[in-house]
DNA sequence: ACCTGAACACCGTTCAAGT
DNA sequence: ACCTGAACACCGTTCAAGT
């Protein structure tokens, strides 16, 4: 369609916007399956994106921007809204969630955005450690995509999504609840 | 070395020693890398194994074996020593996470033992309705698999062995005393 | 700088043999 | 039944062009 030399208009964005329509397509996630759709040779992606890798960071980090700031006056509801808007989140783009997985440690800026987030609500909740802080924000990150990995296993029973959800609610109550020392009740037992 | 037709002496066991093997190297893990370990061409494992993830499934279920009955009496401790020597194993073996994390749902009959071990525990400690139970189970496997993963998400910064043992250990105290429904104090903010 | 064609070094798995 | 050789349908990535 193309000889080699002649442009076909592609941007980072433009790329970035077919990596995430493959991946909420049903297909499965491939340099070459979003060359395909953007009509251009799989090799032509790296003039606009590093690798695989850094083109599944970006995606994801667009996602997370979409993340709505919690409310600072309540901190531990702010804290739980936050969390279970991120599982919602990885819910929406299930096939992101492996990458994510891989990926736990390096993030981008909005991810990083997303853990100083966390860190406010921790502080006005009283939570005064700099360790303790950190703690308890892996451990909440590690509940809200190990949940989210759960639903995407798909394997004899495909676990429905209002069990997986009220999974997820129970464990972040008691996770917040004990990060947080207070003697709360939490939401217990739901199904 | 083998003409077709000669017998390489191949057993089900043998195969999957040799993927355990490959996974505990450096060496990333394949059929090919197993076969090769072998000496027997690629597709020959396939007399003795359905597949990859058949094969890993079966290297999982034999380290699962491994975990110790935990102490009938005294429920909360069998509970929390359980959980961690399943977290310990899979830090002990961190090439296999990935496909635990993937194959979180069908499991074969030593992780459904540990499910029941689990739930054994559970009823010990007063926690009688199934659908609490079920929930319970749940968090503290993704717990223990969630926190495996980061252990393996190599980049960045690596995370010390002792911080993720530290991590572990507060969220396992926070989810148990939860799903206990008992109001006694955890390890507070530990590290 | 951007894109193509061809290629490299891999994958898991299947199929048609051979004994 | 067990194993081989060859092949199929994929991968991510690199390299040498072309404009």
């Amino acid at each position: 369609m193309r000889a080699p030399g002649q442009r076909a208009g592609l941007t980072r964005p433009a790329v970035v916007q077919a990596a995430r329509e493959v991946l909420d397509d049903g297909a499965s996630f491939s340099m070459r399956a979003v060359a395909g759709r953007l009509g251009v040779a799989p090799n032509a992606l790296y003039s606009h994106v590093g690798g695989r890798d850094e083109l599944l960071d970006l995606v994801l980090d667009e996602l997370l921007a979409a993340l709505p700031a919690p409310a600072t006056d309540a901190p531990r509801a702010g804290l739980v809204d936050l969390m279970t808007a991120t599982h919602d989140l990885l819910l929406a783009h299930p096939r992101l969630v492996p990458h994510f997985v891989a990926r736990q440690g390096s993030r981008g800026p909005n991810a990083r955005r997303l853990g100083e987030t966390m860190r406010s609500c921790l502080v006005a909740a009283g939570v005064v450690d700099r360790g303790a802080q950190d703690t308890a924000i892996r451990v909440l990150v590690v509940h809200a995509i190990g949940n989210a990995a759960l639903g995407v296993a798909a394997d004899g029973a495909p676990l429905p999504a209002d069990t997986l959800r009220a999974t997820y609610a129970a464990g972040l109550a008691w996770l917040v609840d004990g990060a947080l020392g207070s003697a709360s009740a939490g939401h217990p037992h739901p199904a």
